[in-house]
DNA sequence: GGTTGACTTGTTATTCTGTAACATGGGAAG
DNA sequence: CTTCCCATGTTACAGAATAACAAGTCAACC
């Protein structure tokens, strides 16, 4: 896995270049083992989540699109974010009304998120055993998960460092 | 602890009267030992929660408080639910836009939810060992859990077997 | 070639969610 | 009884999301 993509490496400094190049090349062939397409809104909105390598609202996005001729209209990005996340492509952040691009498309994952409140940078983990543990735990309530939610806010190493408190 | 209030009862009929009084009392104790105040609308906020004994949205929570001749308009209910929230007495589902009275109030805690797809009922449980595992998983990332949210949505065992799949 | 039908995009309008900023009023501390 | 804090009320607005409809694109099929 390149570096850029690494989540262990997502609140340090990296080649941007290279893990927004290699977000657009994953996409490209996961689609096309799916029959999707990545149309050009599409493709222009996971560009723009992946250049700002961070979570963005979605009339944050919107605006972009604008810029480069596209409708602006909410719809016209609420489709193409939805497009993106129920192809694995983008994860929408419940605690932030936001959105980004997946740090490590691919494969099948259910993320964890690590929100740093003072960089606002996020970070996308696996995390099984915490799902793990949460199925056990609804087990316990006889209720079954499906889907989890599942987001910390807290400090990142960098901005610990840096005292900013 | 109350049957009302057990969370593994949560989806399962109970004695809705004794749940809200209790909630009400062991709120007032809380706050009493916080020299906080349960003035009007914060208290029928509260009552509000109780009584429906499910997630309910900020508006829908404004349409009964105004019912009762408080104020309105968005900021009355937002500053009671913020509130409660604070003083540990009710819940913020991101998942839902929507809030619930604390299911045990009366002592510090993280909860997680448990949200049925189907009847939309929440239950709320404690689940530590899911948060120990979060923060293992983000120490790995130099990241510092502060708060968390864990929201899981699936199937309540009464829904499943009545086959509302 | 032409037509059908699925999919995508664009647009209008509206609803739901949440907050900033300011005015008013009541009650405890001094 | 006055001062000040806190709670409430109100206006106005900003941000998030979706419903419903119109129109274009493109491949498959006759």
């Amino acid at each position: 896995m390149a570096q850029g993509n690494d989540p262990a490496h997502a609140f340090a400094p990296h080649d941007h270049a290279a893990c927004q190049a290699r977000g657009l090349d994953e996409a490209e062939a996961r689609l096309a083992r799916q029959g999707a397409k990545l149309t050009p809104v599409r493709r222009r909105t996971l560009e723009i989540l992946l250049e700002a390598h961070r979570a963005m609202g979605a009339y944050e996005v919107l605006d972009r699109l604008a810029e480069d001729g596209f409708g602006k209209q909410p719809p016209v990005v609420y489709r193409a974010l939805e497009f993106l996340v129920q192809h694995g492509l983008a994860h929408r952040l419940q605690r932030l009304n936001a959105f980004a691009a997946c740090a490590h498309p691919g494969h099948e994952h259910a993320p964890v998120f690590l929100i740093c409140r003072s960089c606002n940078r996020v970070a996308e983990t696996e995390a099984a055993p915490v799902r793990d543990r949460l199925s056990k735990a609804a087990q316990a309530h006889d209720f079954t998960v499906e889907r989890a939610t599942i987001e910390a806010v807290g400090l990142c190493g960098t901005c610990a460092e840096a005292g900013r408190a």
